[in-house]
DNA sequence: TCGATGCTTCGGGAACGGCCGAAGCATCGA
DNA sequence: TCGATGCTTCGGCCGTTCCCGAAGCATCGA
């Protein structure tokens, strides 16, 4: 039934335009509705529609109902490497780098995702909170412990203010150089503001960088250790 | 210029599977002629000539005129990271594994790759050779030196016997798994000849792999070194 | 229960791209 | 010089698929 080899099948998933700009949207590790990949692929829903189902069915892209609101998200680590190594391709015979990308040592190590933090020391710090069973994850359900609670208070968080919103308090976010999780949700949004009020880092002008100071650094490290 | 990202492009021409066919059949590092790589993708000459014509456009292939014959193989180390990611890809979704690859250890270390040595093996002959100056290595045409000569009677090969026939004495041929040239034509089939008739490896059945027995194993390692 | 919102399925129109036969170049061998 | 071989260009056919408007489900908020 296999026509050709199977890598036809992914590079014709690949490479139509407006499910290549999907894919790339994605590569953020950010899970975007239907009509969010609609709007960055520059097409109406209908056609978006089609095309999220031959990425599901390609098994490019995984979904997660919740509401009326469907988010897609890449669906894993080879997605995205096949991707990057795409990119790769794509700007070494275009002749020019278009992507700062995690070639850049200190955008890998730590930025800004949206509003909560990124790279390494994001992802390490999600897998402190979920060691130290500060929130709990149990298959995709994500929330804070009640030990939790407590810790992030000392740390400047009310935990009840910010379940006021609609938005969720906790959702995990898939990192683009790390292909790990990191938090993401208003808990993760509110963890970078204090990180940044009690300036350990700031961000850097016209950038995602988020750098850290030496002090805030050795701060960081020690934090829900 | 450029619609949607480039992975796009790229996607795109790897996406067809008459091109795929041909993009799998270089993977092993060979340079084809236009005419076998028409055959492989099971399609008429002119169409392939195009197929070929927007692989080289998109610095997927280069090509290499040999009198009336064209020679393509894959532009670069990239190319083939890049089909090798969309391989993986292809292989987890459709659920089963169906290469064995350069997965394989054995594999890896020393293959056929049609009738002469491939692998870490062949590479690391290959490297010998070329550092020994027994063959000469001068932008892109290749041949075998005065020392050469003697060396590989003494080796029991009969260099001006290999010069009888129209197939070329020495080329170079991509390895697929370590990236790097190894020898290929009648004096690199004669090599792994005399290999098999020492004694000193044998082709295991029904695979690529050559398994060195470990006399074999020190003999080879002493080889034109 | 009722409207609003998010997403999907259905229908048909339009464009792109693959495909081959015939013919045209280039190279090799005699 | 002449035919044979390898490859490419040209022209026209045909299938795939990309696309959107309209209509159909599902979910949320009131």
């Amino acid at each position: 039934m296999t026509t050709g080899p199977g890598i036809a099948n992914i590079g014709a998933l690949m490479g139509d335009p407006a499910r290549a700009n999907m894919l790339t949207a994605l590569m953020s590790g950010q899970a975007l509705t239907a009509s969010e990949l609609a709007h960055v692929a520059g097409i109406a829903a209908p056609t978006a529609s089609g095309h999220l189902a031959q990425l599901l069915a390609g098994r490019l892209l995984v979904v997660e109902k919740q509401g009326r609101h469907r988010y897609y998200r890449l669906a894993g680590p080879e997605v995205a490497a096949a991707i990057e190594a795409l990119m790769d391709l794509s700007e070494l015979s275009s002749g020019r780098r278009l992507r700062p990308g995690p070639r850049d040592p200190e955008l890998r190590r730590a930025r800004v995702c949206y509003d909560h933090l990124a790279g390494e020391r994001g992802v390490a710090l999600f897998a402190r909170l979920v060691q130290r069973k500060l929130i709990t994850l149990e298959d995709g359900a994500i929330a804070i412990a009640r030990p939790g609670e407590r810790e992030f208070a000392d740390f400047g968080i009310d935990v009840a203010d910010l379940r006021t919103g609609k938005r969720p308090v906790c959702r995990t976010c898939l990192d683009w150089s790390e292909r790990r999780s990191h938090l993401a949700g208003t808990l993760g949004a509110q963890l970078l503001n204090r990180i940044f009020d009690l300036g350990w880092a700031r961000r850097v002008e016209g950038s995602r960088i988020v750098r850290f100071t030496s002090r805030g650094e050795k701060c960081f490290s020690d934090l829900f250790q």
